[in-house]
RNA sequence: GGUGGGAUGCCCGAGUGGCCAAAGGGAGCGGCCUGUAAAGUCGCCGGCUUACGCCUACGAAGGUUCGAAUCCUUCUCCCACCA
């Protein structure tokens, strides 16, 4: 074990929304740090739906690392059995149920990204289907008999929906019971979770007790607003930033992060020391720092974490040529025009992928949003040769380029 | 089981026979501004077409009508209230 439990608690703490209940954290780590118990268990669940791990999920993905940092054993549970039963939470009741191949594919994505997170060990993955699939009615009676209905009632989401008059369906119900099944099953000593999981999280506690077990302590995360800066970061916002993305794209969604979310940003998503973190937050809040140049700081800090300095450093230095200089890229992907002589614009543009369709085309034209080598295209029915055309980029509004190639 | 309400473009939501490719808002896209932030501002926002215009579209299928998102019939799905 190292480092002292004070010093765990410090940096575990650290950028947390809560721990449940106050002062349970310490009392283990101390016990740990005695050598009374062994490292902790510390569990985390995903439902291997979308396998896209973004800024989002490393949040605290990234507050599970700390804790293998220090020896404890992070246990990733993937919810096979729930997304193979589909779960009918929230407006969307058409969730898809997997199947066991889409689960088990979607798993090896998952865990391939989230190793760019996590430490390799120590670290235990298992599946829940391997309890949950087994269990016969009486169980899941005997488990559904342990909480309440009103106790149900009181989670924020099931007292939205009740109170307007919106369905849950019973089986939603049971949801938070089997991921505190979950807890159970794999003994866990802490659990991690977005604070719309809090009471999810808390379920284990209760059943844990009920089995005899020591509860799991509950540690919360803020949930990180995503790119519009309203909604939190999820796929279906289409607002994120996935840790697989290319440095460039990386660095300029990095860019577009909210001036008020940066400090949060550097907070919950880099490995930028916390107190800096707070030296950041003063000179932004002062004007010390400028916006843009901090925010380049964060684009680095982000690209570093998934690639290194020097892919960072390109590409910043990529974006400050296309956005600062309005230069155009040097690597931009290539189109292989056909074999005809000249190209009616709007096709072209079609054909490129730079416009959805040929009416769509033809609408940018008359924005002035279409270039070719950086001349403004301002002729919507222009046919454009093929000696033109050959080795220029066409370009549509700030960041869409396309090298135009003749075979 | 009974009664009533509803299904409109990516989302929300107006529209109860022609002026409806369908108000308004949001999202999105583009121009200006700029730090690819926010805010602001101007424009676009079903497809095909240089254009005239044509096609597809208001849950599904039929029907009435010169003409239907709007009326009728059947069907599918959703919701509320009552039991």
């Amino acid at each position: 074990m190292e480092r002292t439990a004070e010093h765990q608690l410090k940096i575990l703490l650290d950028g947390a929304e809560d721990v449940i209940p106050g002062g349970e954290l310490e009392r283990k780590l101390e016990a740990c740090a005695r050598g009374e118990r062994p490292p902790l268990r510390v569990k985390f669940g995903m439902d291997p739906t979308s396998p896209d791990v973004h800024l989002g999920h490393t949040v605290v993905l990234r507050k599970l690392r700390e804790f293998q940092s220090f020896g404890h054993t992070a246990v990733l549970i993937i919810g096979g059995f729930t997304a193979q039963v589909g779960d009918p939470s929230g407006r969307s009741m058409a969730r898809p149920r997997l199947t066991a191949e889409e689960v088990r594919a979607n798993a090896a994505t998952y865990l391939e990204q989230v190793g760019r997170v996590l430490h390799p060990e120590p670290l235990e993955v298992v599946d829940n289907t391997d309890w949950l699939a087994g269990m016969g009615m009486a169980d899941v009676l005997g488990l559904a008999a342990q909480a309440t209905v009103a106790q149900m009632l009181e989670r924020a989401d099931f007292a939205a929906r009740y109170e307007a008059g919106r369905p849950i369906a019973v089986s939603e119900l049971l949801y938070p019971l089997l991921q505190g099944q979950d807890s159970v099953e794999v003994r866990a000593d802490v659990e991690l979770g977005g604070t719309d999981q809090t009471f999810n999280l808390l379920v284990g506690r209760q059943l844990q007790g009920a089995a005899g077990q020591d509860p799991q302590v509950v540690l919360t995360m803020p949930l990180i607003e995503g790119l519009d800066g309203a909604a939190k970061m999820s796929k279906t916002s289409g607002n994120t930033i996935g840790v697989t993305e290319e440095p460039a794209e990386m660095f300029g969604k990095a860019m577009r992060v909210r001036d008020e979310l940066m400090a949060k940003y550097f907070r919950l998503v880099t490995d930028v020391h916390p107190d800096e973190v707070d030296a950041i937050a003063a000179g932004l809040a002062d004007g010390a720092l400028h916006p843009g140049e901090t925010k380049r700081r964060l684009a680095r800090e982000i690209v570093t974490l998934y690639y290194d300095a020097e892919a960072a450093a390109q590409a910043e230095e990529r974006f400050n040529a296309q956005f600062r200089e309005r230069r155009v890229p040097d690597d931009v992907p290539t189109h292989e025009l056909g074999s005809q002589p000249a190209w009616p614009l709007p096709t072209l543009l079609r054909d490129t992928g730079l416009a959805a369709s040929g009416s769509e085309a033809r609408r940018l034209v008359a924005q002035r949003a279409v270039r070719l080598d950086g001349e403004v295209l301002t002729d919507p029915v222009a046919e454009l040769g093929r000696d033109d055309l050959d080795g220029a980029v066409l370009q549509v509004g700030k960041r869409k380029f396309i090298r135009l190639l003749a075979p």
